[in-house]
DNA sequence: AAGGTGGCCAACCGCAGAGAT
DNA sequence: CATCTCTGCGGTTGGCCACCT
């Protein structure tokens, strides 16, 4: 930890000792904390009147919630960040007795990652849909599909379902490109520029990450409060701009960090789990109509063996 | 056993906005 | 209206610790 320090006002920096910290909760206490300036001089501490602030919002305050975040919280969390953002004390607000730093620190340290890991980026909250990312994985996907006892047919199907996914994918970046720059967090409802054809609807999400069994996202149902599993109810319109609200999480379950939920619940590569091959229509059906002709296809063609060609 | 690496988290820094003067 | 002060917020830092090589 930050060693303590002595800075040329005279003022202590670093971390408090359980003295100073009893000084402060006596203080605070007996006269409350009006004004943070003047407090160090009533509770007879040589700190500044932010470094007590801060003591007190993040580690002092009763009401303060101690040990891991319930997988609830984390899904709060995720949720309100795909709506605002990094406004860590607007989300704090939502989690009683969790301090904004604390949220602040989970995000940058887990949760993020966890995202990544799902295949969504975490920054956008959209699919991470770079081919880069999506080529070394087809070749497992090919494969997936192709054992057991599938059908010819059902395999042959499966490699189409591949090439449309291929497709949608590319049509995601270039609609998030075309979205570039207008809000880093779009409301789902803008990512539908093509109202009336074929595209009405799709989005990266609920055209990929709901497709079932491909992340198990339940589709979302907008409206314009939200409960969480935690029963709390959060109105659209205390969120700001991007103020639609999915009634089920538009992310994934979380994949714990602990290795004996990872081997049972979902995993990483499971991002191109293979879809239900016994439910005709193939899942893509719909948007792949969209873009089936022959040069398109030729060009898939080249993508997949590149895919199947690679290690 | 020792050094390296990454995760975690408390605390600090700097900026922006609100309110006071 | 301009300036100053204070508070709150988000970003960043850096030390501790556990794990890995």
């Amino acid at each position: 930890m930050m060693e303590t320090t002595i800075e040329e006002n005279g003022l202590k920096k670093g971390p408090w000792t359980p003295e100073e910290d009893g000084k402060l909760v006596d203080c605070i206490q007996k006269y409350g904390h009006g004004s943070w300036k003047e407090l160090p001089k009533l509770a007879g501490l040589n700190r500044c009147g932010k470094s007590c602030r801060l003591r007190w919002t993040n580690y002092l305050r009763p009401d303060i919630k101690r040990g891991a975040f319930t997988d609830d919280e984390e899904r709060v969390i995720i949720d309100l960040h795909a709506k605002i953002g990094n406004k860590w004390s607007a989300i704090a607000s939502y989690l009683p007795g969790r301090t904004d730093n604390e949220i602040k620190n989970l995000w940058n340290t887990r949760l993020k990652k966890k995202l990544l890991r799902n295949g969504i980026d975490p920054d956008t909250h959209m699919p991470t849909t770079h081919l880069n990312t999506f080529l070394p994985g087809l070749p497992q996907f090919l494969s997936c599909n192709s054992s057991g006892n599938h059908t010819w047919e059902n395999v042959v199907r499966s490699q189409v379902d591949a090439a449309r996914l291929a497709k949608i994918l590319l049509i995601g970046n270039i609609l998030q490109l075309l979205n570039a720059g207008t809000s880093p967090s779009l409301p789902m409802e803008t990512f539908s520029p093509m109202r009336g054809s074929q595209l009405e609807g799709f989005t990266p999400y609920n055209t990929l990450a709901c497709q079932p069994g491909f992340l198990d996202v339940p589709r979302p149902m907008l409206q314009n409060t939200m409960e969480t599993s935690s029963g709390m109810e959060i109105n659209s319109s205390e969120l700001g701009e991007s103020s639609m609200i999915y009634t089920d999480y538009a992310v994934p379950d979380l994949v714990s960090a602990s290795p004996e939920r990872l081997s049972t619940d979902r995993e990483p590569n499971n991002f191109l789990r293979p879809t239900d091959f016994s439910n005709p229509p193939t899942t893509f059906d719909g948007l792949g109509d969209l873009m089936d002709d022959e040069a398109s296809n030729y060009f898939w063609k080249q993508v997949l063996d590149q895919a199947s060609m690679s290690p």
